[in-house]
DNA sequence: ATTATATTTGCCAATATCTGTCAAGACAAT
DNA sequence: ATTGTCTTGACAGATATTGGCAAATATAAT
């Protein structure tokens, strides 16, 4: 399945002309890791945010938001009461402030 | 940490008279794990919800919006940018549908 | 205070999930 | 056919999660 941050890694690493191996070697791991990433077949680690950020020239926080927004995506994924678990949680994150 | 849907099960249960030995038996789980599950420790297997409800004469989809709104706060919890990546899941679930 | 009952907690082993690496394969371009 | 890039599947090691037991703690009754 594919992700909004894997299309987005992606769409910055072609427009900086970084191979994955390239990519893969300034982030200390294996090529098919990134390659899976931006297909999002696995989820880069939630610490490595901030230097791929970097390295892309990115804003970390629209890469942190893709990121969760991924995860937060593949958990309500095909559960009925998406729509109100989803809702829920939006109140309850604005009373936490 | 305490979560919503612990609670409720704490609560219906009592209404119910039941005692934690007593539900655990009836979902063929040891007592303790009613008791983790409960005070947040843990969580239920999403598909021991249906049993559950049925056992406790609830509502199944409330407690699937409680059980998977848990599961949501948990994740974004502490995240800087939960809003938006909340507001993001939420649109695209709209679409999805 | 002692007993009986209910609940909580810490720990362990079993299991499941995640992470990185490697090797083989697919795909283009020349 | 060779080269360079990317993809895929299988594997092993690391981590996390789970259920169960047993000891500790709480609660209630006498």
């Amino acid at each position: 399945m594919l992700t909004q941050f894997g299309e987005r890694i992606r769409e910055l690493r072609t427009k900086q002309n970084l191979l994955l191996r390239q990519l893969a070697s300034l982030l200390d791991v294996d090529t098919s890791i990134i390659s899976k990433i931006e297909r999002g077949d696995r989820q880069l680690k939630k610490e490595q945010i901030p230097l791929l950020a970097q390295i892309l020239k990115a804003d970390v926080e629209e890469l942190q938001t893709l990121w969760l927004a991924d995860q937060l995506y593949n958990m309500i994924q095909g559960e009925p009461m998406a729509d109100e678990a989803l809702k829920s949680v939006t109140k309850k994150i604005k009373k936490d402030k």
